[in-house]
DNA sequence: GAGTAGATCGGCT
DNA sequence: GCCGATCTACTCG
């Protein structure tokens, strides 16, 4: 119930859509076990005119080529030798929109995030950075081109939630990407 | 508490 | 062969 519909993913903006995203339920339901966190901070990617998208100027390769699809699914990869992160395709196909998810707070699991992470006590970074939230929600490379309309990964609204404040900053960690590293395209909800 | 080195491997030039 | 959409532990003080 409430999960976001294909709709919601394929529209082209993607800007707008990183802060739709802020206070929606990321959920996943792998072997039994249900994780749910709220989004709290998100990056977009913009596609072919963005220098930090792996799909800058169309490049096309293997592992880019799941951005080329239509919105609505996920796009995994592996960072740093060992790091994963979780990102959602959005826009019509052959627009290669890309959303980071960067940081989530805990609702329903905690006990299985805890577990993943192999912590024994909840504080801030059991899933608050890219790679950590991916950890707590069980979430791998072979997830990825993933619907996010199935039973496994989506995102759902949260109709108590209303939501806070959001600033937007520059993205993180992309200091190649020259002039578009400037860009104020991170996105942080405030509760 | 703040700053930084080291870990570690896949993707692409 | 280089370096990345990162995290953690360890240093120093």
């Amino acid at each position: 119930m409430g999960k976001l519909p294909l709709d919601f993913y394929r529209q082209e903006d993607v800007i707008f859509l990183s802060q739709q995203l802020l206070g929606k339920r990321l959920t996943t339901f792998f072997d039994g076990h249900l994780t749910v966190g709220r989004i709290v901070e998100t990056e977009a990617y913009k596609g072919p005119e963005d220098r930090a998208c792996h799909a800058y100027n169309n490049r096309r390769t293997e592992r880019t080529e799941v951005m080329f699809r239509a919105g609505g699914i996920s796009y995994i990869y592996f960072c740093y030798g060992m790091h994963t992160l979780f990102n959602v395709v959005t826009g019509p196909q052959e627009i290669p929109h890309a959303i980071l998810i960067r940081a989530i707070e805990p609702l329903e699991g905690m006990e299985w995030m805890l577990k993943r992470r192999n912590k024994k006590f909840f504080d801030k970074s059991l899933c608050y950075g890219p790679g950590t939230l991916s950890q707590a929600l069980g979430i791998q490379r072979c997830h990825n081109g993933e619907s996010l309309m199935g039973n496994r990964i989506w995102i759902e609204e949260d109709e108590q939630f209303t939501i806070g404040t959001i600033t937007s900053t520059p993205r993180i960690g992309i200091a190649y990407a020259q002039e578009d590293a400037l860009l104020p395209w991170r996105f942080v909800l405030h509760s």
